[in-house]
DNA sequence: TTAATGACCTATC
DNA sequence: CGATAGGCCATTA
């Protein structure tokens, strides 16, 4: 870690919020954006998990976009290992490989 | 200090 | 429904 600020940084307010999304649930950019402080990171969480420090601790993976897809730019071996550590939790893709939001989308803490 | 970057989001057509 | 354009903001070079 560099040298951060006296308090946090905004990183590592994502990175906090991201290690609290439960097993077999998924969040979007937007919501850890918002939980994190800001409804206006959404684009910030994008590159903090992009830099991820430690993927064992962060699960980088349960977070996807607001329609439900898996980002492109996974950085841990691609999108279609991102979508198996999903389906391990139970995480149901349909045809068009989306997830469904309304189903397993964290509902906060 | 200024400029560029990006795993996004919303509004609009 | 899908595609495009513009906005957003912390971090880095």
């Amino acid at each position: 870690m560099k040298g951060m600020t006296l308090l946090e940084s905004v990183f590592e307010k994502i990175y906090n919020t991201v290690k609290k999304i439960p097993y077999g649930k998924v969040a979007t950019y937007g919501q850890i954006a918002l939980l994190s402080g800001n409804p206006r990171w959404a684009r910030v969480v994008g590159y903090a998990l992009h830099v991820n420090p430690n993927p064992n601790e962060i699960p980088c993976y349960r977070v996807v976009n607001r329609n439900g897809e898996i980002s492109k730019s996974f950085a841990f071996g691609g999108e279609d290992i991102q979508r198996k550590l999903l389906e391990m939790e139970g995480v149901k893709f349909d045809e068009n490989n989306r997830i469904d939001l309304k189903k397993y989308c964290w509902r906060g803490e």
